[in-house]
DNA sequence: GGAACATTGTCAAGGCTTTGACGTTCAACC
DNA sequence: GGTTGAACGTCAAAGCCTTGACAATGTTCC
């Protein structure tokens, strides 16, 4: 039984005191699932702010800086190979046009290659060149070396406990799916 | 030792794919930490955009949407009460100028109302008007439904487990906060 | 074959966010 | 007390994303 914080909350302690607000006030709202959402949500941001701010540092070149969303499809380039378009923003969770924007920008630097599509004449496969594999294994390096510093808070065991429980959630069913 | 799965994965299972493949190439990547990051960001960008989704029926008046960050701003002013407008950009994790923005939008629809401190002058307190307070209700428990149909997934002692190792994740050491 | 329909990538418009700058107001300090 | 410094809210610029439209290409079905 301890004092409640002091008068200040900040965006993580606000979760305990939006939570225990709400719920006196709405009894229809359920405090265990406010809370799980909330703390998902928060805690995602908060990782996300600060594996994005370590990644600023990281330059493409003298003139461009590699962004959160180049990486991300870099990624989906290195491990899923050659790839249309369509595929690449599924796998992404991005929308066609950002991915085509962006991928503007990637080939422009030289670390993609387009190339229409021989069998299907609409589509256009992408694919790593040898600078953008090069370019990617040293950015994504760097930036797994920020996601060991959060995983190391948690023991392996706790870790394979919190994928499994995600995992478990992502089963919810009759859910909007992006199309 | 089951089939891996068919040809073409979707957002979430390219996961499994993507830690994989990085792994086999790139050795100084942790998986576990990959997966870790990964799985996290992903399933609350599900998440997310499933309770947005639902949202977006919600209607504030015959010309206007409350959209997402309406309804956290709506949320931060219920549960703290009047506030300045720099306490709500921390409490909603959105820089001041998003926040006078939004409000402005807010206070047009008279949702909030702003007016001048007086002891300090520099600064605006924000407050909900009744109708804010009424359609905040409203929103919220719709909102709140949605929330309650991703945690029943768990069960109770799941929920408690996964805000906890979410909980303990968020005292990771020298991190890049928000200003 | 041809007609209706679906799909792919791209463009334009709009919305929302961040950063950096600014005027106004307060605080600190000698 | 006047000056230097800081903090607050707002504005302008830029970036990134989404939706909806479109031309080009494929597919289906008579």
């Amino acid at each position: 039984m301890r004092e409640p914080e002091a008068a200040e909350p900040d965006y993580w302690t606000f979760v305990d005191h939006a939570v225990r607000s709400v719920s006196e006030t709405l009894p229809e709202v359920d405090p265990d699932a406010m809370r799980l959402v909330m703390t998902l949500h928060r805690a995602t941001d908060l990782l996300s702010y600060d594996l994005h701010a370590r990644l600023g540092e990281i330059k493409l070149n003298e003139s461009a800086q590699l962004s959160s969303t180049g990486l991300r499809l870099l990624l989906v380039l290195s491990a899923a190979g050659p790839l249309e378009l369509r595929r690449v923003a599924a796998l992404s969770g991005m929308s066609r046009a950002a991915v085509s924007a962006a991928v503007e920008n990637l080939a422009a630097n030289g670390l993609v290659g387009k190339e229409p599509s021989q069998e299907d004449r609409r589509t256009v496969l992408l694919q790593l060149t040898p600078e953008g594999q090069e370019t990617f294994a040293r950015c994504f390096a760097a930036y797994n070396a920020g996601e060991q510093h959060w995983a190391a808070t948690l023991t392996a065991e706790e870790r394979g406990q919190l994928v499994g429980l995600l995992t478990k959630l992502m089963q919810t069913q009759d859910v909007q799916r992006r199309a």
